[in-house]
DNA sequence: CCAGCCATGTAAATCGTTACATGATTGC
DNA sequence: GCAATCATGTAACGATTTACATGGCTGG
C-alpha cells in the first residue's frame, strides 16, 4: 500500500511520466522507501486501470515519447482513503548487522574492514542529504513551503546516518 | 540471503526446536530483520534438505513433540562461506514517512496524531531494548562473552530510537 | 470457560528483485 | 567509439505477508 501512496503523492504535488517519478521518487521519499522502475511502471499502470490516474502521450523531438501521467479525482480521494489509515511500524533490515550478530566466526579484521565499507557510503549517504537541505533552504519561501514535508522526513534520514556514523566509530573503537 | 545467514548463526551458538528459534529471533536479529514463523520452518526445512543442520524430534509430555535442530559442520562451512561476502546495504522502510511526505492533504492534527502514536511505540522498543542491555551487562563475564555480538547491535537499535524520538518532537514543535 | 503459550505446518497472494529487451541522443 | 541519459516495458524468480489449520496444556 506503500507505494501507492507514494506514487499517488508525488502525483499530487505534481504530474510526470514514470522515468520522471522515479527520479523525485529517488531523491526524496527513497530514504526511506525503495523501488525500481519496474515496480513503478506497473503500479502506474495498475493505478491507471483503477481511473485513479489519467495518462496523456506526449512526442518529444530528439528524446524518446514519454507518458504524463496526472492524479485524477477519484485518485485525490484514494488518496485521502489511504492517508487516513494508520501508518504501520517501520522496519529495518540491515545485513550488516545479521552478520555482526553471527560474526563471532569472524576475525576482527574482517569485521574492522566491513564496518570501514559502510561507515564510507554513509558518511556520503550524510553528505547528499545535507547537500539536498542546503538547496532546500535556500528556496525562495514560496517554493520552500511546497517541499516542507519532504524536508522533515529528509531530517531524519540525516539524524539516522549521524546515528549509524557514531555507532561505527563506537564499535571499531571496541574490536 | 540474509535469512539463511541468521538462522545459521542462531544455530551455531546453540541448537533449538524452530520455535526456540523464533523466540530468539525476535529479541535479537528482529530489531533489525524480521521473519515469521511460516518462513522459519521453510527455511528450516530447506537448510535440512541441503545437509547443513540436523534434525532430532523429542518427544515431551505436557507439550507438543518438537524438533531440536542441530547445526552440522557442512552448515559451519556455508556460514563462514556466507560471512565472507560482503553485506549489502541497509534499507528502512517506514511508511509513517511516506505518510508525512505526501502529508500535505493532512490536518496538522491527524499527523500530530499519528507521530504520537509513533512516539510511544519508539519509546517502548527504547524501554525494552535498554532492559535488554541491562540484562546483558549483569551476566557473569564469561555467558556474556556470548553476546558480545548482539549487545554490539542492540547499541544501534538504541541510537536508532533515540533519533527517532528526537525528530518525533522536533516535528511536533513545528506543527 | 477463555485466553495464551507451546509447536508445527500448508497455501495463496502480494510484493520486490534481477534479468532480459530496445533504441535514439548527448557529451567526452 | 563508449558511457550515460532518456524512456518504456516483459518475465522469471525469490521473498514476504496473510490466511487457514490443528490441538493439548496452563493459569486466571
Amino acid at each position: 500500500m506503500s507505494l501507492k501512496m507514494a506514487v499517488l503523492g508525488l502525483l499530487d504535488v505534481e504530474p510526470g511520466s514514470g522515468y520522471a517519478l522515479l527520479q523525485r521518487f529517488r531523491n526524496s521519499l527513497g530514504f526511506f522507501w525503495q523501488t525500481t522502475h519496474q515496480q513503478l511502471y506497473k503500479e502506474l499502470h495498475a493505478l491507471h486501470a483503477e481511473g485513479l490516474v489519467e495518462c496523456e502521450e506526449v512526442a518529444q523531438d530528439s528524446k524518446p515519447d514519454k507518458k504524463v501521467y496526472t492524479i485524477t479525482a477519484r485518485g485525490g480521494e484514494e488518496l485521502d482513503r489511504l492517508l487516513a489509515g494508520a501508518a504501520g511500524p517501520a522496519k529495518i533490515r540491515d545485513p550488516l548487522l545479521v552478520k555482526l550478530f553471527a560474526g563471532q566466526r569472524l576475525t576482527p579484521e574482517q569485521l574492522r574492514a566491513e564496518l570501514e565499507t559502510h561507515q564510507k557510503e554513509h558518511e556520503q549517504t550524510l553528505a547528499t542529504y545535507r547537500l539536498l537541505q542546503q538547496s532546500l533552504a535556500v528556496l525562495p519561501p514560496k517554493r520552500r513551503a511546497r517541499y516542507r514535508h519532504p524536508e522533515l522526513t529528509l531530517r531524519l534520514g540525516i539524524r539516522f546516518e549521524e546515528a549509524w556514523l557514531a555507532w561505527c566509530e563506537e564499535v571499531k573503537a571496541e574490536l
